[in-house]
DNA sequence: TAGAAAATATGAACAATATTCATATTCAAA
DNA sequence: TTTGAATATGAATATTGTTCATATTTTCTA
């Protein structure tokens, strides 16, 4: 099994050293253009100019368009858990690793900002993807919260889909605004965090208690 | 100015009865094959076959397929608008806002599981109008939470993302595993407020005070 | 109400693009 | 070196977004 390779349907991993070059190169250019024209302004016989190919090579590798499309959202999802797990790694409360996966994800977002276009755009796509991808990620946050315990809540898998949300929205800001290390951390430490421990709002003054 | 018609670039409004049914019929299709079977994968000769029309007559009322979309996305944000307007309208606190607020988001995200499929994949189809949509949301929110005090926070402009990201996560989870109403305010009682008055994490037990 | 002008309807024709395939070349193992 | 498997190639095909010349319907005016 080739490293780096990630088994996917639709895909079908060189066997050769010249296979396994324009496959890379292949890939390299997809995820170029998709980010710069976005993937359906993109077509095939751009792709292989950019990588140097006839446009039957790239069909050796890929059984359609949308395939090149679902290696590249697992090379996200399997990226994003790769630096969480390692972000989070000497961690020893779920409030340290609170902090450091939301720094992390929301970092990671403005590097890459095509991990949206990717993901959410998986819903137009392969809306199965879509789902298998945050339910299998909220199932993984909720396990790890419940382990942790720190928790005030009991319904964990709600809070994990709030704190997925809340990295996914400030990512968002991030990138729409193109704010540097500093000011993440500077919005971590400021909003984010007190937010998690004290909320958000002071208590509805005309409740009963 | 016929009613119910929404202006935007690259929409023909009709002028007769006539070219107003069949404008609709076309909306109509297009929204309902939108949603069954994607943007990419419906054909404008589906659209049109669907909806009793010639080819042509979609080119009258939209410069470009692109463009329906674009419709639909203006007629989902003002639907979205104006429900929140109304939950929030007899609303005295924050805090009351924020409860019936996303309650009818999560509420709307469950009968219309469409607004993801065409918010959410406008990145990969018009990116400056997803940037637009949620920059314009945000700045009204953080407004509000900035108007109406009882926000324990300075930064109102991150909380309103982490805010809209609690919403549009949580309308995930409704969505994928089928929440009722009744579900859905428990959720909202039990986890979603109290999370925004006590928040969700214990103190970090390590971090020097 | 007649008739002209504007609005709308139509589908064949065109252009762009995803995908296929028969043929040629290169690679790797014996 | 030989041979079969793997890979490369680009012309050909099928699908689909878009255009356009022509026909029909609606609206306005005299």
């Amino acid at each position: 099994m080739p490293d780096k390779m990630i088994r996917v349907k639709g895909i079908n991993i060189p066997k050769t050293e010249l296979g396994k070059t324009k496959m890379e190169k292949l890939l390299a250019s997809s995820e170029e253009l998709f980010a710069n024209k976005g993937f359906y302004s993109t077509s095939i016989s751009d792709i292989c100019k950019h990588a140097g190919t006839a446009v039957g090579t790239f069909y050796i590798y890929f059984d359609t368009k949308t395939d090149v499309y679902k290696y590249l959202m697992e090379t996200y999802k399997k990226e994003i858990k790769d630096r969480l797990a390692a972000s989070i790694g000497n961690c020893q409360t779920r409030y340290e690793k609170e902090y450091e996966g939301i720094k992390c994800f929301i970092k990671y977002a403005v590097s890459t900002p095509n991990v949206y276009n990717i993901i959410w755009g998986s819903l137009s796509i392969d809306r199965q993807m879509f789902v298998d991808y945050y339910e299998s990620f909220a199932e993984s946050y909720s396990r790890a919260l419940e382990h942790d315990g720190e928790v005030t809540l009991s319904d964990t898998e709600s809070v994990a889909y709030m704190l997925m949300g809340i990295s996914n929205f400030l990512g968002l800001k991030a990138m729409f605004t193109g704010m540097n290390e500093e000011q993440i951390d500077n919005m971590m430490k400021q909003t984010v965090m007190p937010a998690l421990t004290n909320g958000i709002l002071k208590y509805d003054i005309t409740r009963e208690e």
